[in-house]
DNA sequence: ATGAAAGCGCTAACAA
DNA sequence: TTGTTAGCGCTTTCAT
C-alpha cells in the first residue's frame, strides 16, 4: 500500500514471491521445470498483487500480440456482422482480442490491412479478401498465420473455410426447376476472385439443356439497389426468365423489389432464390427462399482452424455444407 | 540486398541515413530540432528501406497503442455495423486500429473488456456500455481516454455522444397523436441504464392526459420475438391501445408480425413507430415508420470525440439530433 | 541541431 | 528446479 498508481511488473511478483522473475514467467505461461509448490504460490502473489503482464514487453519478446485480425469488406453488410460474431466469441473464449479492418473490397485497402496486420504484430489473421491477388495472399500468409474464407487457398501454407457454393448453386437452380421453371437467370454480385456461383449455375443450366446460359447472367454490386438494376436488365433482356437465381440475399430482395415495383410478386409470376439467408430474409414479404449458410458457425470454425495453426499444425481446408430454406419468395 | 526477412530497425536507418537513432526518431515523429535538411533525408531512407516501426518497441515506451477499442454489445444486432463502420472509418482515416469487444450487454463481459482495454494498452475506448454501473466506467476513464454512447456522463473525464432520445420520443409520439390515436403503448427494450425512452414517453404521455401511462409500457429483450411477446402482453392488458412505440425497429418489427399472425395490419388497425431506422425498416412489408439516427455519423463522431481527447482536450459532450421517418406502418 | 546513455518489462538461453 | 545474463526496438533524458 505504498500508493502511486505505477505498474505492477514481473519484477514485483517475483520480489513478493521470494523468487527469480525467470520463475514468475515460468509459472504464468505454463512453461515446465518448475516445482508445483512454487508454481502455486507464484499464482497466488499474481492474484493478490493483480499483476498483468505488459503486452507490450511480451510482444517485443515474442514478436506476437494476443491480437488476431479480421479483414472484411463491409460490416454494414448483414452477413459480415453474423460472422464476425462468431469469430468474436470464438476469439474471446481463446483470450484472443480483435482487430477489425473494413476494406470496402478496395485492393489498395486490402494490402494496407495486410501491411497493418504485420506491423501490429498480430498472432494471425482471419480475411475475406476480394480484390487481392493470390500472390499478394500468398505473401501475406508467409508473413504470418493466415486463414481465408470463401475463397481458394492461393498457397500451401493459407488455410481456407468455405461454404461450398456449388452446392448451394445447384440446390437453388434445382428448387427452380423443380418448381417448372425452365428458363432461369441470374443476378451475379460483380465481386472479384468469386466465379464459384456463376460458374455453378453455367454448369447446371448448361447439364439442363437452358440455351445460351452465360448470356441469362447479369452481375451489379451486390447490394439491394444493385439487384433491382440487375433485375430490370435481365428482364429486359430475356422476358422469358421465371426463375431467378441471385449471388446474396441483398441482390435477391432488390430484385423481389424491383417486381413489386413493376406489379408482380416473388413467389407467383415469378421465383427468386437468394444466398447467405440473413436476418431480414425470413422477415420480408414474401419471406425469402434462400441458401443458408451458417454464418455463426464459419465464424468460429475461421477461429479454429487460425488457432490450430497458431499451434503449430499445418493449414487445413474445411467446407461447411449450405441447405436451402423454402419460403415464400420461390 | 543482403536478404533474410529480419526486421528492419530504428538502428538500420539510422546507419544508412549517417545519423544517430533518435535523428530518425525526431524525423519521423515530428519532433522538433531537427534541421530540414537533416529531416528530409531521414524520411527517405525510412521510405528506401521499408521501414516500419515496432509497435511493441513504441509502445513500451510511451504506453500507448495505435489502436482504439470499441465495446458494443451485440454486432449482429444490425444497429451496431452501421455504428461500427463509422468508427472504422473515421479511425483508419486517423491511422488507429479498432479491436472491438461483444459483450451482450453482461456486466462481468464488460468489465472484462474494460480490463483487456487497459492490459492491451489501448489510446483509448468507446463504448456502448448497458450493464456496467456509473463507478465502474468513472475508473475506467482514469484508467484510459473514454467515449461513452448513449448514456450520460458518469464522470467528468468521460466524454459522451449521445443522440437526443427524448427529442426522438416526442417526435414519435406526436405523429402517432396527430393520427388520431388517442391510447398509446411503449415496447419497452428491458435494457439496463437506458431509461431515457421510456421516461419521455410516460412525459408525454402524461402532459397528453392519457390514464396510467405507466401500465402502458412492457418490456422485453429488445428482440424480434420480444417485440412479438412484448405487443401480445401489451394488447391483453390494454386492448384500446391504437399506437405502439417501440424501443427500437427490432422491437416494432416484432410487434407487426404480431400484428399480422392476428391478423390485423401495421399502419390499418394499429400505428407502430421504431427507433433507430435500420436498414431492414425500408424494406418491410408495411415499411416501418422510424425516428432515425444517424449510425455512420454516431461513430464517426465518437471517434472524433475520442481524438479530440487524445489530443488532450477536455471531454466534450455532443447530441444528434434525431428525425422521423413516416412509413407505411404508422 | 545532434548524439550517447539509459531503460521500459518481458522471455530465451544458458549456468548453477 | 531455479537463477543469471542478455537483449528485443524504441523514446527520453541529458550532454555536447
Amino acid at each position: 500500500m505504498t500508493g502511486g498508481s505505477v505498474r505492477v511488473t514481473i519484477d514485483d511478483v517475483a520480489r513478493a514471491a521470494g523468487v527469480s522473475r525467470q520463475t514468475v514467467s515460468r509459472a504464468m505461461n505454463d512453461k515446465g521445470d518448475i516445482s508445483e509448490a512454487t508454481r502455486r504460490r507464484v499464482l497466488a502473489t499474481i492474484e493478490e498483487l493483480d499483476y498483468r503482464p505488459s503486452a507490450f514487453a511480451r510482444g517485443m519478446r515474442t514478436q506476437r500480440a494476443g491480437t488476431v485480425a479480421l479483414v472484411l469488406p463491409d460490416i454494414a453488410n448483414p452477413f459480415f456482422p453474423a460472422v464476425a460474431r462468431g469469430v468474436f466469441d470464438a476469439a474471446a473464449a481463446r483470450g484472443l482480442s480483435v482487430v477489425v479492418h473494413n476494406t470496402d473490397a478496395d485492393a489498395g485497402a486490402e494490402a494496407e490491412a495486410g501491411r497493418a496486420i504485420v506491423d501490429a504484430g498480430a498472432a494471425g489473421a482471419i480475411g475475406f479478401f476480394e480484390a487481392l491477388d493470390d500472390a499478394a495472399l500468398a505473401a501475406l500468409g508467409r508473413r504470418i498465420p493466415l486463414v481465408v474464407a470463401d475463397r481458394p487457398a492461393p498457397d500451401g501454407a493459407v488455410a481456407t473455410v468455405r461454404t461450398d457454393f456449388r452446392a448451394g448453386t445447384r440446390l437453388a437452380c434445382g428448387h427452380l426447376s423443380s418448381r417448372g421453371h425452365a428458363r432461369l437467370g441470374m443476378l451475379d454480385g460483380a465481386v472479384q476472385n468469386k466465379p464459384e456461383r456463376r460458374r455453378a449455375f453455367l454448369e447446371v443450366l448448361g447439364a439442363a439443356g437452358q440455351p445460351d446460359p452465360a448470356d441469362h447472367v447479369v452481375a451489379g454490386p451486390p447490394t439491394v439497389a444493385g439487384g433491382a438494376a440487375a433485375l430490370r436488365h435481365l428482364l429486359a433482356r430475356h422476358p422469358g426468365v421465371t426463375g431467378v437465381f441471385a449471388f446474396n440475399d441483398l441482390l435477391a430482395i432488390g430484385a423481389v423489389q424491383a417486381l413489386r415495383a413493376a406489379g408482380r410478386r416473388a413467389g407467383e409470376q415469378i421465383a427468386v432464390v437468394g444466398y447467405d439467408d440473413i436476418t431480414m430474409a425470413a422477415l420480408l414479404d414474401p419471406p425469402l427462399t434462400t441458401v443458408h449458410t451458417d454464418k455463426y458457425e464459419l465464424g468460429r470454425t475461421l477461429v479454429e482452424v487460425l488457432a490450430h495453426r497458431l499451434d503449430g499444425h499445418p493449414a487445413e481446408h474445411r467446407t461447411l455444407a449450405p441447405r436451402l430454406v423454402i419460403r415464400g419468395s420461390a
